[in-house]
DNA sequence: TAAGATTGTGGGTAGTTGTGGGTAAAATTC
DNA sequence: GAATTTTACCCACAACTACCCACAATCTTA
């Protein structure tokens, strides 16, 4: 069953096989299909995971790229960071996408990679790099994380 | 696979052989030849790289040049700057452009060449110098930098 | 519960991509 | 105008990638 377009949550397990292939859950690409949609982004995340966005998503970023000046050694230095590591994918007939050896390399993954779904992303992570990240966010900042408390209401 | 038109991501790693040759990494000439074009501009980039401009984008370029006024010298001296360095080139068959002598020393290129797709633009890098121009942009600015994270939601 | 459909995982193969070098045309020099 | 250098175009081949098929495990449905 399809949620809306473009929405992703919950998390799943899969594998990476030795040619670098990852499963995509299967109600992640019926989300996509719906908007005749087979093509990602993925990059690098700002936590050691990698962030996937669908093509429209991905879109959204790169206008706003194009807006910042050239002129500018930090508006050049954004952008190339930013567009560096997003790498275009599509997913095979099985369902899978590539990773490539930096990808893999950047987000530590081994066999066992968890998918999490990020509302207007995916996430891929190592689970050993999630529960890291996990733990450090525990400690810092009780605080703001009360404050977004008052913002999103549950 | 094509992104849309015009659209430059990723990095990627070719060498540059004897006669000053390099490879365009495969999903950009798919970019380009949606539009029945394979020409480029190359010029000097404003870090110690090489930009690559589609012919689509160089023009436009050169009608934001052409509302310059020659009456001052500053902006005299930014068109012919811009102007001066730029080459036009076409890919061969096998997908490769040619790199002047003057365009390869200028951007310090040796055997193992990088291009990075700025979106609008590639870029060609010797990998040393990209990474003394990445540590140089740590050091300035981070507060501009992180306000440009604001600006743009990934 | 059995049969059928869907999903996840592995591997083989044909086509594409990256890199080197050869040859003929064009440009440059003497 | 001949000789030499430079450039553009072509071919060859190795490495890699995308696509295809197979099959087991899981879920669905009657």
């Amino acid at each position: 069953m399809t949620l809306t377009n473009n929405t992703f949550i919950g998390e799943y397990t899969y594998s990476l096989d030795s040619k670098g292939r990852v499963n995509i859950p299967s109600k992640f690409r019926q989300t996509l299909s719906t908007d005749n949609q087979n093509t990602f982004v993925i990059t690098r995340g700002l936590d050691s995971c990698l962030w996937v966005y669908p093509l429209v998503q991905w879109k959204e970023i790169e206008e706003n790229l194009r807006k910042l000046s050239s002129l500018s050694s930090i508006h050049r230095a954004f952008v190339r960071n930013t567009a560096r590591y997003a790498t275009p994918s599509t997913y095979d007939k099985q369902g899978r996408i590539n990773l490539t050896p930096s990808l893999i390399s950047y987000a530590s993954l081994k066999k066992d990679v968890l998918i999490i779904g990020m509302v207007n992303k995916m996430e891929i992570w190592d689970p050993i790099q999630l529960e890291k990240a996990d733990k450090k966010i525990e400690k810092i900042n009780p605080e703001e994380y009360d404050a977004l408390s008052d913002r999103i209401i549950l």
